[in-house]
DNA sequence: CATGGTCCTG
DNA sequence: CAGGACCATG
C-alpha cells in the first residue's frame, strides 16, 4: 500500500497532528483543501521526518494491543494512547481530507500533548528543551513577530480573505504556547537554580531574563562574527561549556529524582509530549502558497537559483532549505569545531541559531524554523548520543551482561530457519512464504531489486526462460560454471585449518573478544516456537525515547524498574552492546522500538528524492562527486558529530560518505544482506543523499554480500573436500559440523571485514544466516549442483530472506561503535 | 530509462 | 572497494 503512512513514525504523527491543528484550512486561492498529506508542507516533512528513521510499517504497524503493552506507566499509556488516536486518524489515507478540520486538528493535539500543561517539574531534558523553545519563541518575537504577523495578515487581506477566525484563533494558540513556553521557562529556573544550590554554584548564576537576553545578543555577535571571520568563535563564551551543561543536565536528572517519586514513566511519557510544542513546524509560514513565495525567495537569494522560485513549490523550499544549510556550514570552522569536540554542541548550536537569524531578514521563518530544529534536534542527538557513550563506556566493565542474545533470538530463528532447511533440496521455489516475520500486507518490503532477481527464477538455478545460462555465456571469463573454479580449484591455502575449523565442537570460552551466546542455536532444532508476534510498531521519536530510558536507568539505578512484564524479549541493541546495565532487563520500550522493524522499509511511495528538482539538483558526475568526500572532514565523522536527529532536521547532512559511514555500513551487513535504497537512506540521516551516493551505498553492500559468498563458498567447498577425504561419504544430513561458531577461522575472517575494530558484537543472528550459507553451499557443491551457472541464485534467494532488522541505534548518525 | 543486482577486473 | 559490463525489472 502506499500510504504515505507507511513513512511516518509517530513523532511524525503528532508533529503533523500539530501542524495541523495550527495551520489555516486550506487557503484562500486553492478553491479546495488540498489532502493533508499532499500539502506541500507535507512533502517538507516528509523528507525531514524519513531519514529520521523511524519510517513506519503500513497501517497495520500499529497494533492497538500490542502497545500499550509496552507502556509501564499509566502515563505512558496515556502518552500512546494520544499517539494512537493520531495514527487512527493517519489510517484513513494518504487521501482522506483533514475533515476535522481545525476543530479536529485542535482536538488532537491537545490529546497528543497532554503533558504539556500538566507537566510539573519535568527533567533537566525537558527544561532544556523547554529553554530551546522558549529562546526560540523569543527570538522569534523578536525577529519575526511583526513580519509574520503582519505578512500573514497583509496576505490575507490582500486576498479579501474572510480569515480572521482561523488568524484569531492561530493567535491565540501561539498565545497559549507562548504561556506553556514561559511556565516551562519557570520551572527550567527553579530546576537550574536547585541543582546550582546543590552543587555550590560553580557554573555560574542562573540564568534570568536579561541575562539571558544578553547571552542571546553576545550570541547574535558571534554568530555574525563566526559568518564573518568562519570559525573560532563562541569558544570564548562565558557560559559554561556544552560539556558542563551536559553534566548539569545528568545531575539535574537525580535532583529531579530525589525530589519527585513519579518514577520514570512520568517523565518518559512527558519529554517528547514537551519536545513537540517546542517544534517549529507549527509556525506559521509554512502553509500553502506562502511556501512557494518563500522558496522563490530563497531560490532566488543563491546565486544561479534565480530559477527555484519558478521551479515549483517543494523544490523551492528544499533548496531554500538546503541553501540554508549553507549558510550555516559557512561557520564551517565554528560549526564543526564545537560540534565535533563533542561537548561544545550548546555553542555550536547557538550559532547556528544566531547565523540563522541573522539571515531572517532576508530569508524568512523557514531558516527561523530550521535553525529552531538544528537546536532541537541538536539536544536531543546530544542526549542519545550519550547514551551512546555510556554505552561505550560500560561496555568494558560489565564484564558478561549474562543475558545477551537472549530474547528474539530465541524466538525467531526457528520458523523460518526451519522452513528453510526443511524447504532445502526441494526447490525452495515454493512461494514466498518469506514474511514469516514481517508484518501483514508489506510483500514489497523486501529489497525490490534483489528479491524480483532471486525470484525470477523460481526453482534455483534455474532460469524462468529457461535459458541454462543467462549471462555468463558471454561473459567470457566464465569461471563460474566449472566447480571450483572461483576458487581456482580450492583454497590454496585458505583455511588455514580445515573443515574442522568450521565446527570446532564445543568451545566453552568460545570467544575471548566477547561474552559468546552459550547456548549456541542449532540450526536443525525444529522450530518449536510460532512465528513470533508482530513486533511492536516504531513509533515516535523512539531513539529519545530509548535515550531517555537508558539515561534514567544509569542515572537512577535505585529506582525499580517497571514490571517485568511489560519489557520486550530482547533488544537487537543490547545485543550489539553488551556492556548495558547489568541490573537491568531491557528497558521499556514503550512500544517505540520496533525491533524488527529494519532493513525492510516500504518503499516510499513519493519519497522526497534527494536530488530535489531544482538548477543544482543534477548529480556530479560518477564517483568522485559522491566518493569525493571521502575522509575530508578529517576524522570529523564517527559519530561524535552532534548532527541533529535526522528526522528533526538535516542541514547538516553532508555529501558523499565517510569511512566512518563505510563502518557502519559493514555492521548493518550483520544484519542485512540486502537493505533496499530506502532503507539505507533512513540508516544515515547525516548523509545527503543522491543518485551518486545511494548507488555507491548499495555497491557497498553488493560488495559486502559478494566477499561473504566467496567465503561460504570456499569454505564450503573446503568443507566438502575434507568430508571426501576424511570418510569418502560426505553426510548431508548431518551437516552438523557446519558451523560457524565464533572462534572458528570463517568467523575471524567475516568478522575482520566487517567489524575490523572488533568493537561490536556480531550478533547472533548473523552467525545463523552465515550458517545457513555455508549449509546451502555446501550442500550445492556437495550434491554437484554448482555446475548450474546460477547455482547460486537460490542461495541467493535463500540469504535475501534472512535480512533482520537493523537496530535502530544505527539510525543515529554517526557509526554507533566510534 | 532508472534502479539494482551479479560478476569480473583492477 | 570502485568501475564497468551486463542483465532484469517496473
Amino acid at each position: 500500500m502506499d500510504s504515505p503512512t507507511d513513512l511516518y513514525d509517530d513523532a511524525a504523527h503528532q508533529i503533523r497532528m500539530y501542524t495541523s491543528a495550527l495551520r489555516t484550512p486550506d487557503l484562500p486561492g486553492h478553491g479546495r483543501a488540498p489532502p493533508v498529506s499532499r500539502t506541500p508542507d507535507f512533502h517538507l516533512m516528509q523528507h525531514l521526518l524519513q531519514s529520521g528513521g523511524a519510517t513506519q510499517r503500513p497501517g497495520g504497524q500499529l497494533h492497538p494491543n500490542a502497545q500499550p503493552h509496552n507502556n509501564p506507566t499509566p502515563i505512558g499509556r496515556r502518552y500512546f494512547e494520544n499517539k494512537r488516536e493520531g495514527a487512527e486518524k493517519e489510517e484513513r489515507g494518504p487521501d482522506a481530507p483533514d475533515e476535522g478540520g481545525d476543530a479536529g486538528g485542535v482536538a488532537g493535539m491537545e490529546g497528543c500533548l497532554p503533558g504539556l500543561r500538566k507537566r510539573r517539574g519535568g527533567a533537566a531534558l525537558v527544561a532544556e528543551w523547554s529553554r530551546d523553545a522558549l529562546r526560540s519563541k523569543r527570538l522569534k518575537q523578536r525577529g519575526n513577530a511583526e513580519e509574520t504577523e503582519e505578512e500573514e495578515e497583509e496576505e490575507e487581506e490582500g486576498r479579501g480573505r474572510a480569515r480572521g477566525k482561523v488568524g484569531e484563533k492561530r493567535r491565540r494558540e501561539r498565545e497559549e504556547l507562548k504561556e506553556q513556553l514561559e511556565e516551562a521557562r519557570g520551572r527550567l529556573q527553579a530546576l537550574q537554580e536547585k541543582v546550582w544550590r546543590a552543587f555550590g554554584e560553580k557554573h555560574g548564576t542562573p540564568v534570568d531574563d536579561e541575562e539571558e537576553e544578553e547571552e542571546e545578543e553576545e550570541k547574535k555577535q558571534q554568530g555574525r562574527r563566526c559568518r564573518e571571520e568562519k570559525g573560532g568563535g563562541g569558544a570564548d563564551r562565558p557560559q559554561m561549556t556544552g560539556e558542563e551543561e551536559e553534566e548539569d543536565i545528568v545531575e539535574g536528572l537525580f535532583e529531579e529524582e530525589d525530589e519527585e517519586e513519579e518514577g520514570l514513566g512520568r517523565r518518559e511519557a512527558d519529554l517528547p509530549l514537551s519536545l513537540l510544542p517546542a517544534l517549529p513546524f507549527g509556525g506559521g509560514r509554512w502553509r500553502g502558497d506562502r511556501e512557494a513565495d518563500a522558496g522563490g525567495k530563497m531560490g532566488g537569494k543563491r546565486g544561479g537559483g534565480g530559477g527555484g522560485g519558478g521551479a515549483g513549490g517543494g523544490a523551492g523550499l528544499l533548496e531554500g532549505v538546503l541553501e540554508t544549510a549553507g549558510v550555516w556550514l559557512g561557520c564551517g570552522g565554528l560549526v564543526r569545531g564545537e560540534w565535533l569536540e563533542g561537548g561544545g554542541a550548546d555553542g555550536g548550536e547557538a550559532e547556528l541559531l544566531v547565523a540563522a537569524v541573522g539571515e531572517e531578514e532576508a530569508g524568512g521563518g523557514q531558516k527561523f524554523a530550521q535553525a529552531l530544529k538544528v537546536e532541537l534536534g541538536s539536544a536531543v542527538a546530544r542526549v542519545i548520543d550519550r547514551v551512546l557513550r555510556l554505552y561505550a563506556e560500560h561496555e568494558g566493565e560489565d564484564g558478561g551482561r549474562g543475558r545477551r542474545g537472549g530474547g528474539r533470538a530465541g524466538g525467531r530463528p526457528g520458523s523460518w530457519m526451519g522452513a528453510l532447511l526443511q524447504e532445502r533440496g526441494g526447490g525452495m521455489g515454493g512461494e514466498e512464504e518469506e514474511e514469516e516475520e514481517e508484518e501483514e500486507g508489506d510483500p514489497h518490503e523486501r529489497p525490490r531489486g534483489a528479491r524480483q532477481q532471486l525470484m525470477k527464477t523460481n526453482t534455483p538455478g534455474r532460469w524462468p526462460h529457461g535459458d541454462p545460462r543467462p549471462r555468463q555465456s558471454h561473459d567470457g571469463n566464465n569461471a563460474k560454471h566449472k566447480p571450483g573454479a572461483l576458487l581456482g580449484g580450492g583454497p590454496p591455502s585458505y583455511p588455514p585449518h580445515s573443515a574442522a575449523h568450521l565446527h570446532p565442537q564445543h568451545h566453552p570460552n568460545a570467544a575471548p573478544h566477547h561474552q559468546a551466546m552459550q547456548r549456541a542455536p542449532s540450526l536443525l532444532a525444529p522450530p518449536s516456537q510460532a512465528p513470533p508476534p508482530p513486533p511492536p510498531p516504531q513509533l515516535s521519536l523512539p531513539l529519545l525515547h530509548y535515550s531517555m530510558q537508558q539515561l534514567f536507568s544509569r542515572a537512577l539505578p535505585h529506582l525499580p524498574p517497571p514490571s517485568h512484564k511489560d519489557y520486550l524479549t530482547s533488544d537487537p541493541f543490547l545485543d550489539a552492546f553488551p556492556g548495558h546495565h547489568p541490573g537491568f532487563p531491557p528497558l521499556p520500550l514503550m512500544g517505540h522500538l520496533e525491533p524488527s522493524m529494519g532493513p525492510r522499509h516500504h518503499p516510499h511511495p513519493h519519497h522526497p528524492h534527494p536530488h530535489h528538482g531544482g538548477p543544482r539538483g543534477r548529480d556530479r558526475g560518477m564517483r568522485g562527486g559522491g566518493g569525493g568526500e571521502l575522509g575530508g572532514g578529517g576524522g570529523m565523522d564517527c559519530g561524535d558529530m552532534y548532527l541533529p536527529l535526522g528526522g528533526i532536521s538535516f542541514p547538516l547532512r553532508r555529501e558523499g560518505l565517510s569511512p566512518c559511514h563505510l563502518k557502519k555500513a559493514k555492521l548493518m551487513f550483520f544484519y542485512a544482506r540486502y537493505p533496499s535504497s530506502n532503507t539505507l537512506k533512513t540508516y544515515f540521516p547525516d548523509v545527503k543523499f543522491n543518485r551518486c551516493v545511494t548507488s555507491q551505498l548499495i555497491k557497498w553492500f553488493s560488495n559486502f554480500r559478494e566477499f561473504f559468498y566467496i567465503q561460504m563458498e570456499r569454505f564450503a567447498r573446503q568443507a566438502v573436500r575434507d568430508a571426501l577425504t576424511r570418510d569418502g561419504t560426505a553426510h548431508l544430513g548431518g551437516e552438523s559440523h557446519l558451523r560457524m561458531s565464533r572462534d572458528t577461522e570463517l568467523y575471524r575472517i567475516l568478522n575482520m571485514h566487517y567489524n575490523k575494530s572488533n568493537v561490536y558484537q556480531v550478533p547472533e543472528k548473523f552467525i545463523e544466516v552465515a550458517e545457513v550459507a555455508l549449509r546451502e553451499f555446501y550442500s550445492a557443491i556437495h550434491n554437484g549442483r554448482d555446475t548450474d551457472p546460477c547455482w547460486k541464485k537460490g542461495i541467493y534467494k535463500i540469504i535475501c530472506k534472512l535480512d533482520s532488522p537493523v537496530p535502530d541505534a544505527f539510525r543515529l548518525p554517526g557509526c554507533p561503535v566510534g
